[in-house]
RNA sequence: GGCCCGGUGGUCAAGUGGUUAAGACACCGCCCUUUCACGGCGGUAACACGAGUUCGAGUCUCGUCCGGGUCACCA
């Protein structure tokens, strides 16, 4: 077989050399020990979880070290192509604070190692192609769809592997006239990797988070270009992180079995095989079994839920971090206000195995995240949320800043702030009693209570309020009354003989709070009433008085 | 089915031959407290199983079992 001529037949209009590329994207003048990596995701619309985890990683471990991080967008397959992709994830990422010192950007691309979009490296991937096919270790395969699913039928049948391999592998040594026969006729064509590893053979190698590995050699005839002259994901990955210099590649661990594959290509290209670590993949319970969040099945995966839940990003950052590095936790109590960069991130911490995610944990990172911020940063936080999820409850924040500010600001701060909130959508059914338009009579008053001793209860305490009065002397009125009125002030009298009483100050109170929240739990009713002002406090208690 | 990865409380996890086997979340109890939230104290709960190596195994080896991933002209 004559390799250049079935070169030259394949690819007439190449005229480049990998040597040509190497010229053209020569190695990085970079420091020792400086890693480049990069995110190499698929422009499907759907940013999620994995592609963060991914991301963290990379990021952290590139610019950590001084080194250069990386966005290459894989719009390889035609089929899932979604218009308006590339900016959706562009735009996520930069939500997360995942950046970029080089890459793909919504309108272009930027550096020197482009493009970094594979449907604009065609030409690129070509000139790999032909070489092969001239060194004989790539050759076109005609076969049909339907013969490849005829095979595989077979294959299950007789119980052996499943793929192009070996005596299945109909294309791999057929006479040029064979090839010259169908090219003529115009068939479609795929370009197939000559593969010279047997199943018999082991292949060793380290990885950066599963450790020592023990491969099988890869025996199948890999597709390197599909029919539309495309390259796979595999040949796009060695092709791309050879030529962009790529250092350490962080991807999920289902391409551990493709690995082996990979190895060979890389070898037989010519390349240097760059470090890899392979992420553990992200579990759910499904009934009574684990199995791997699922881009079709689990709302939960994507980043736009979280966004509509009303999680703040940094506590989705946050808990993914808690899974990535073990000790991040510790660094976390230690250094509360500290940003996420400072910490020092290890590959090292990194579990091989996968985990399962946890929303009780991410709700409780989310109410230490959301503990930390001020009270107008919590209000800008709401207010955002809700001008896209709730358009009626945006317009009452936002009607008057300076009174939602200080709502938010209730409990906040100190040694123990309140932790109430775990996502901006819970604020409604918080704070919302505030606004008389979502003010609602939620829960009611105990009812071994008699109306008529309530409305006692509540006349005086509207009789004697006085706003101006401070937190101490307005707590010592209500005592007064429910002394007056045959309640218990001193709690530890009352619970040592809680007959001798009608009921106790905390029922006094209890009154009041429904009066004025419509809930048996709130915040601080002294800083409620406050801000609430005293001509609402007193139509919400006469509310009450007529509704008994 | 083949190949590969993994297996410490319900969950996330420390742990690299000698520990009373950390910590966090969740759960339960008590304290603080006008409710809730916060906080404090305490509690239930784990090395999948079986051999082997060793004075000694969660840690090393082998086998078994279980879980997951993967076997496309998708990435």
């Amino acid at each position: 077989m004559d390799y250049q001529k079935l070169a030259a037949r394949l690819f007439p209009d190449v005229v480049q050399t990998p040597q040509d590329m190497e010229l053209r994207f020569p190695p990085r003048a970079l420091p020792e020990g400086a890693v480049v990596s990069r995110m190499a995701p698929s422009p499907t619309g759907f940013v999620h979880l994995g592609n963060l985890v991914q991301g963290f990683t990379s990021e952290r471990l590139s610019h950590q070290s001084g080194g250069v991080h990386f966005l290459r967008v894989e719009d390889t397959d035609a089929k899932r192509e979604v218009p308006g992709a590339v900016q959706v994830l562009i735009e996520s990422l930069r939500h997360y604070h995942i950046t970029f010192d080089e890459g793909a950007t919504v309108d272009g691309d930027a550096g020197d190692y482009g493009p970094y979009r594979q449907s604009h490296r065609a030409q690129i991937y070509h000139i790999y192609a032909k070489f092969l096919v001239e060194q004989g270790m790539a050759y076109p395969c005609f076969c049909t769809e339907e013969e490849l699913g005829a095979m595989r039928a077979r294959q299950e049948a007789e119980k052996v592997n499943f793929g192009y391999y070996g005596p299945f592998a109909v294309w791999r040594d057929r006479p040029m006239e064979d090839i010259e026969a169908e090219l003529a006729k115009g068939t479609p064509w795929v370009l197939r990797f000559r593969s010279t590893g047997s199943i018999e053979n082991k292949i060793k190698f380290t990885d950066l988070i599963k450790g020592n590995l023990e491969l099988t050699e890869n025996d199948m005839d890999h597709v390197l270009l599909k029919s539309d002259g495309i390259p796979t994901y595999h040949f796009a990955h060695a092709v791309d992180d050879h030529l962009m210099r790529t250092t350490l590649v962080v991807r999920g661990d289902e391409w551990l079995p493709s690995l082996p594959f990979h190895v060979q290509l890389f070898r037989a290209l010519g390349f240097r095989l760059p470090k890899y670590a392979h992420i553990g993949p992200l579990m759910k319970m499904d009934g009574t079994s684990k199995r791997k969040l699922s881009k079709r099945k689990d709302p939960e995966l994507a980043l736009t839920y979280y966004r509509a839940q009303g999680y703040p990003t940094e506590a989705v950052s946050e808990y993914l971090m808690t899974i990535l590095n073990s000790n991040f936790e510790d660094w976390r109590r230690a250094n509360p206000d500290a940003p996420l960069e400072s910490f020092a991130f290890s590959i090292k911490k990194m579990n091989p195995a996968g985990s399962l995610f946890d929303v009780d944990k991410l709700r409780d990172v989310s109410k230490n995240v959301i503990s930390r911020m001020n009270a107008a940063q919590v209000y800008a936080y709401v207010l955002d949320w809700a001008q896209q999820f709730d358009p009626e409850f945006a317009a009452a924040l936002s009607r008057d800043p300076m009174t939602s500010t200080a709502i938010f600001a209730i409990g906040r701060g100190g040694k123990k702030p309140r932790k109430d909130l775990a996502v901006w959508s819970e604020a409604k059914a918080y704070m919302g009693f505030f606004f008389d338009e979502f003010f609602v009579m939620e829960d009611a008053v105990d009812p071994k209570f008699a109306k008529a001793d309530i409305c006692l209860a509540l006349r005086a305490f509207a009789a004697n309020y006085n706003p101006a009065d401070g937190q101490d002397v307005w707590f010592d009125k209500i005592k007064t009354i429910a002394q007056t009125l045959g309640y218990a002030s001193d709690m530890k009298a009352y619970r040592a003989s809680p007959d001798a009483y009608r009921g106790s100050v905390a029922d006094v109170s209890m009154f009041l709070r429904i009066a004025v929240t419509g809930k048996l739990n709130s915040p601080d009713m002294y800083e409620v009433m406050r801000i609430l002002g005293a001509e609402r406090v007193r139509a919400r208690i006469d509310a009450m008085l007529a509704a008994l």
